[in-house]
DNA sequence: TATGAATGAGTGTTCATTCAT
DNA sequence: GATGAATGAACACTCATTCAT
């Protein structure tokens, strides 16, 4: 990967996550990046192209805390480094997950193998952790537990909001930190 | 409403659904509508003004269902219709609700300030309904809950997931419904 | 066909003939018709399908003149008329037979089955002409004629002869006419 | 000339043959010949010196038989090898002359003073040979005959046809071989 | 109201050619 | 000699939009 290729890949995540993807033409890509129209096809084959490298380089890097998070062992902490994550994966790479997004609905893109990949090995992990820990229904608590993520992540992207009270609180919910009054909430474990 | 105006905005909306806007030409539209183009211009002005008039055509369905929502007083009852709102709506509607999402986050949304109004009305009627039922935190309930509504919505268009037991799920969980084992969950009420 | 159609389709087949298609630009065929380059492709969909479009109208007058060229009845008079057909059809539109024989070796063109049978039309003509004549091998008779013709073709095409002295010539041969001398060649019928 | 020269110019030859001149770039030339495109350049210094290049190997190759013919003294075996000519130097570089063919309609020729020599050479061995045999006009003869060959290559290009059978009836129209049946044909020697 | 011919700015992509190494 | 990254000028084609009828 030369040096002008990760400066194509940057100027063109920068674009595609400020304007879109469709929305972005490979000559404002070139100009902002300063090199010739043609090099952009010449590495990456085209347009699609370049953006399949873009989301691969990014994946390598979500595959390898995804890694991280599934050899731990103890349940809480499982559970407590998922809900952090997608907080951290969106403050390091906001660009990169804002397109992601955009991406998801835009009938444009299969989402290339390796985000199911993490989806699934998260998935398996979290169910662990709560089958360890006793819940009735650890695969429901599992999905709602992802699907709410996967909630917060489109707040965070989208809304002003304060994630980190946000997080905290759903961490008392789910009985990972204490409470800092010493009320309980009505929510039950089902 | 001409007859011909609600064909344009009808194939239009399954044709920006299934395509996305930027990728479905006015010219298809027209020719699936058996109109001419230029008809689509003069009564919608642009290709911008037709998804307008899309967007607002099903804001105003919307509307009238939150309003609904809002008249409510039983607080469990409008916990439970909040929860019931997306399944209903997307089951409804599906390609509006695809075309709306997809519209999130393509940098193309002027938020039609009708949305905010429903969210708005929405937000503010499970927070009194948390802070009636004894919530100790029910703005963060509510945040809390309208974030994982958003991520079901999301996975309803995106995934196959059984809604149906989800939805019963988080009814249990907001001790809406009788869970139907004798079990008690661990998640807490904070 | 409107009007801008067979302007079009006019300075195409001029700038085709003297440039060749590949190497003549859509662009420069709308500058030079005075029309925007989007109608070209409004009206003949691409730049391949304006050059059918050429040879479409070209062959329906060629098939015209084999139809008549076809139901002659005299051997010798068939024999006379198709030997004057190639020169007629290049006199009349040259530009379009030198795109055409350029066409035909460029890989480009599938002769459009209309020119296919043009000429199995003559070549059946021709055999009928020379079996009533009495030629020991009306088929290679035909097919030696109809090679020259296509050289001839191709010669009257690219280099500066004497049409018409030659094509006397070979009346002569075929006795079709009176030779201007009493002599007599020593080609011999086969 | 090296090795890696011989290299190119004999795979471009194969596609240019194959895929006509102008649709065959130079990158897949560079790639079939496992060179670099640079190189290219460098030996032949353009596209368009390349093909001149590939012209001129061939011609040089043309011109050894002609010269061979134009030293035969005995008229019939003049005109015997003119007549065998084509078929001769097709069935050995068949793809050499699809693209001289091509070249020959597409405006793109800058033809090669070689070839007219090859020509005219030709031209006038068979004229003397015409005169040697007592034909009534050699000159309209020789045109006749230079014609017909011009055709009978083409058609070999460009068809499917039993060029043997064809040569062989060539042949008895001008006495150089008897009919194999003992009827005559009706041409005349004019 | 409704048509569809016409426009023109733009799009992704190709390709012969150059040049530093 | 040989490479291959880099260029830039084209190119075919698309599409929202306009306008005469």
């Amino acid at each position: 990967m030369t040096e002008k290729q990760e400066l194509i890949l940057s100027v063109a995540l920068n674009l595609f996550a400020k304007q879109g993807f469709a929305a972005t033409p490979t000559s404002q890509i070139a100009k902002e990046a300063q090199v010739s129209e043609g090099l952009i096809f010449r590495h990456f084959g085209s347009k699609e192209g370049l953006l399949q490298a873009i989301l691969e380089e990014g994946q390598a890097r979500v595959q390898a805390m995804v890694n991280s998070i599934a050899e731990e062992t103890d349940p809480r902490r499982i559970i407590t480094r998922v809900i952090d994550l997608p907080v951290q994966l969106i403050e390091q790479e906001r660009e990169f997950w804002g397109l992601q997004f955009a991406l998801k609905y835009s009938q444009k893109i299969l989402p290339s193998k390796q985000q199911d990949t993490s989806v699934i090995a998260l998935t398996k992990a979290l169910y662990q952790a709560f089958d360890t820990l006793g819940y009735d229904y650890p695969d429901k608590e599992t999905e709602f537990l992802m699907i709410f993520l996967e909630g917060l992540s489109s707040a965070m992207l989208t809304q002003d909001i304060q994630v980190n009270s946000l997080v905290r609180f759903v961490k008392v919910k789910y009985d990972l930190v204490q409470a800092q009054s010493s009320k309980k909430t009505q929510l039950q474990k089902v």
